[in-house]
DNA sequence: GAATTTTGCGCAACCGTTTGCGTAAAATAG
DNA sequence: CTATTTTACGCAAACGGTTGCGCAAAATTC
């Protein structure tokens, strides 16, 4: 391993007797370097193979080019979607992204923020934990004047930046569907109480319930841990029922799967015994036997990359002379029902 | 924003009436420095929050700590499960990791390589496109002093540094396994011609028909562009010749996916009519109806893991003293056969 | 030909931290 | 009480590049 230092400004410099700023400026094409020296310079510049070395740069600007992601899992489809998201806005704006799996972990939560926090990244972007609550490892960030944006998974709170996927629009769209070919009876198998998601889907399946005229019954609401032990045991509780729903309302495609599954165990035939919505999209449906009747896709590269360009336009602003404080940047996209419907 | 400067070590130095070399070796508890002096530094520091800015000392050693991934698409499961080997691995070693994708795309892959160059990572993991052919681009790492190590899609060259997967052994136990059940007559749908795999799953085929006695026959054996029209087109080959294969090695799981859909709309039945192998061990088939016997499993986060650890022997033996230079470092795990034989 | 402008370049500071070397004051030795 | 060692700290350079300012030489103006 030669150590051959990298050829920098000075050695250009040297060799052609000219002062490291002059070089510095020709290799800028700055009006006030003569144009032959300027000539000479790109010349020996190419020769030596000089390239600028872009850390003494960023040191210089206090800047990184750099911005950091934190997600749960990257073996979800819907986050490794969302970090290609993230990966490709940076990319179009010549950023770099290093990432961090939290592994919905909050303790693995707070150190990455600071391990970002550490390498001076110019911006982040998050996508909670379920286990986060409390939010102070973030607003540490802002004292180092490094904006945050969340997406997906986001704080409860009104002063955050964030982009975030609104279920209404989908799930509206999939009970109607549900009404419509005429279910009456729509379970619902929630996730985890302490998950912000699981709350807003109670709710909007009430607010759902009641726009089609259909009775609440606790009886056909469970809930799961997601684990898949749990899992089977909520779906077992629903289709052991005396009067068990004719179709129910999943928290997501994996839970689903493990749903699917005991469904058949039990001798029920899935779209025809039962049937189910889900939430998640996953790319996996369209090669199943046993399908969803419709999965609510939330739009993860959508929601990353829209985060992501929120973050370049708070990184930006910050960095401009006048840097009059920038109004909370937030915006919720609308989920969309993808029909699975078999064909007869 | 405030432009609140970040506190540094002149801020403390000029607090204390000290310099800054005295400020910074307090710091870090040097012994030329007397007690009280160090106290009274650790104080200040406290009180104004000061912390040590990483990317000046990061610029000083001329290093990062940050390495970078470039892998084809972090779609697909396996990438992604390599992605989290190399998190876990830089974790343990404090480095971060910024990731490109290069979806399999040639001039992205040679793009991205010049983006981490420009970012003077300390080192560079690499899982190739399946375009990639000439290699000068990686070899421009070399100049700067960039240590570059393959995993699973490797160059076909001897002098790298790689981890990569040997399919023998988990292709030898699946056509033993297959011809302990009777199978005689068995296919490849092998993938592009291109690719480094296709070349070893088509030589290892040869062998383990040899191995188990039994014959070549060129009409068995065809290939597809993976996408997904070919695939259907060389499954559909295969089940319309008049005395088509029993049994199927298949390039990949997400092959075989098409391969099952076509099987079925021809009025087959898998393992019945016809049976598969195939590559990935996707985490999907638990919850399928129709499955390959088996899946050759790649172990991903191994090979991914081991390749991050050569990456940091690199790093850390390029910056010690005696830089004595290190030998090749060349790993090859042994694939094995995933057992999904359906339950009677 | 003198006064003024333009052209072309260098000096030095700066970003924040580290570190080799030098040195005054204090402590110890003789 | 002097000579030597130790203690505790500061100076300045270095990492690589950028930039405001100053200044001499050349070109222009009158």
């Amino acid at each position: 391993m030669s150590k051959n230092k990298l050829p920098t400004i000075k050695e250009i410099a040297k060799r052609l007797n000219v002062s490291a700023s002059t070089v510095s400026r020709a290799l800028h094409d700055h009006p006030s370097i003569g144009l032959v020296t300027t000539m000479r310079v790109h010349k020996v510049a190419k020769e030596i193979g000089y390239e600028a070395n872009k850390m003494a740069i960023y040191f210089k600007e206090r800047k990184t080019y750099t911005i950091g992601v934190i997600i749960p899992d990257l073996s979800e489809p819907f986050f490794s979607a969302a970090l290609t998201g993230v990966e490709d806005a940076a990319e179009a704006s010549n950023y770099n992204v290093i990432i961090g799996q939290s592994l919905d972990n909050f303790e693995r939560e707070k150190k990455i923020v600071e391990n970002m926090k550490d390498h001076r990244v110019d911006g982040v972007l998050v996508s909670l934990t379920k286990e986060t609550s409390t939010y102070e490892h973030f607003d540490s960030l802002k004292k180092y004047n490094i904006p945050v944006v969340f997406f997906d998974r986001v704080p409860n709170r009104k002063d955050i930046n964030y982009v975030a996927c609104n279920l209404v629009s989908g799930m509206l769209q999939a009970i109607t569907k549900l009404v419509g070919i005429g279910h009456t009876r729509i379970g619902l198998i929630n996730g985890p109480a302490k998950l912000a998601a699981t709350l807003q889907r109670l709710e909007i399946y009430f607010r759902c319930l009641k726009e089609n005229n259909l009775p609440v019954d606790q009886d056909i609401i469970v809930s799961t841990t997601l684990g898949k032990a749990d899992n089977l045991k909520a779906i077992n509780k629903l289709i052991s029922l005396e009067e068990s729903p004719t179709a129910v309302i999943v928290f997501n495609d994996y839970v689903l799967l493990d749903c699917i599954a005991a469904v058949k165990a039990a001798g029920l035939v899935v779209n025809k015994d039962i049937s189910f919505i889900s939430f998640a999209n996953l790319p996996i449906w369209e090669y199943m036997d046993s399908v969803p009747l419709a999965s609510i896709e939330q739009f993860a590269y959508k929601q990353s990359s829209m985060a992501a360009g929120f973050l370049f336009d708070l990184i930006n602003n910050a960095t401009k002379p006048n840097a009059t404080e920038l109004p909370l940047l937030q915006h919720i996209i609308d989920s969309e029902m993808i029909d699975y419907t078999p064909a007869k």
